[in-house]
DNA sequence: TCTATAATTAACTAACCAGTTAATTAGTTA
DNA sequence: TAACTAATTAACTGGTTAGTTAATTATAGA
């Protein structure tokens, strides 16, 4: 109910929209999150949702478009810094693994979409998903055509890094619980920081695609 | 409107609410599974569906007890046969791929509980899936005193076999679709079998684990 | 200062949803 | 067959939801 003190701000209040729509997306998933809810916590009337993204869906595809097109910037800019594909997968996987935990609702909106082949919004993120992939296989690619590299199968290890990364972050809470407790004693890596985690990866990775292997 | 032609029973009217049940949730997910619908698609009144489950946070909870109960004793049983960790993790690794393609209601339903830390049913699902776990980390514990492994983070490597057959699985119209179009040539392992896949993930999993790589 | 337009609002609707209730039917047993 | 119980039903409720509407403000340009 407080009336609003800025001014008016058409840019401001759809941002507003959006950095909230993010966290509420990620937090209930595209069924549960309530447009009223939304309105509230951007303090905001929810006539204004609709305004500037016509209804639901459309708000969530902005929201996946405004997530997918960050991380995708993230990790093109990152990967200008090397030109080896050694170099150049290490990057991916570790720009990857930094932005997948400082920005959690990714891997959450991610794995939500995934687990339904993309049931709200097919088209979009798929665009946007595959040229991801395209740049790693590209990568695996070049690796291969240098020598340093084997043959692999792209999409089964694009799946083990992000598929990893991603459950990985979502689990954090349940992994931390599960280590506290002490009927069954598993190490599950609850301490562990992303950075460890991303090397951990990263290490696997390269003991499957490394033609010689330093044991 | 169809008038029940079967006698009255209780236990398979129950049986077939779990089973619309599992369908509906790992299609539509918790929160959009409607129990109209579900009534609707059990040929029952809905009032059944409260009268054996209580609500309906009960029933999804009988869904998932139904289905990892399932997929852990399938794991357990063929675990029987093997007594090498090596044979007891490809027996874990293709038993789980073989019953993930097979059962896509499982990796549908982990996926969108994962990926919001056990949203709905934390402790249950937690157990469960927690035993499994420890059953992986066991293999790899007793493959590490025999030498035969080296030593590897097992919540890091479990999230690399299951995280991946799951993606895999969730994922195969999408790829599917993906195969289809031709602006960036990707092989998205559309046609792959499911017993090709397991192969794949196992060897690279192998190619991580085992101390002597034969290349 | 007038005016056109963009931004914002409160109040509303129609559909849907989980869950309830009270009555009814079918099996079972004494 | 009478009486008891378990299974089943139709009809309902109260609350929530996405989306609409028509009126009202604020702002910028002429």
């Amino acid at each position: 109910m407080s009336k609003r003190i800025q001014k008016r701000d058409a840019t401001l209040s759809k941002q507003r929209i959006i950095t909230h729509a993010v966290e509420l997306f990620s937090q209930k998933g595209y069924a549960s999150a309530s447009m009223d809810e939304l309105a509230r916590r951007s303090d905001l009337n929810k006539a204004m949702v609709f305004y500037y993204f016509k209804n639901k869906k459309g708000l969530y595809e902005a929201v996946m478009r405004e997530v997918l097109l960050e991380i995708q910037k993230s990790i093109l800019e990152e990967n200008k810094n090397y030109n080896t594909p050694q170099e150049e997968l290490e990057s991916f996987i570790r720009t990857y693994a930094k932005f997948a935990f400082t920005h959690p609702y990714l891997p959450s909106l991610l794995l939500k979409e995934l687990s339904d082949s993309g049931a709200v919004i097919h088209e979009m993120l798929f665009i946007s998903m595959r040229q991801l992939f395209a740049l790693f296989c590209d990568i695996l690619k070049r690796g291969e055509e240098k020598g340093c590299f084997r043959e692999v199968q792209p999409m089964v290890v694009y799946f083990m890094v992000l598929g990893t990364l991603n459950l990985m972050v979502t689990t954090h809470s349940l992994r931390l619980k599960a280590s506290q407790l002490d009927d069954i004693k598993v190490d599950t890596c609850a301490n562990c920081s992303s950075e460890e985690i991303a090397a951990y990866v990263l290490d696997n990775i390269e003991r499957i695609i490394h033609k010689e292997i330093s044991q």
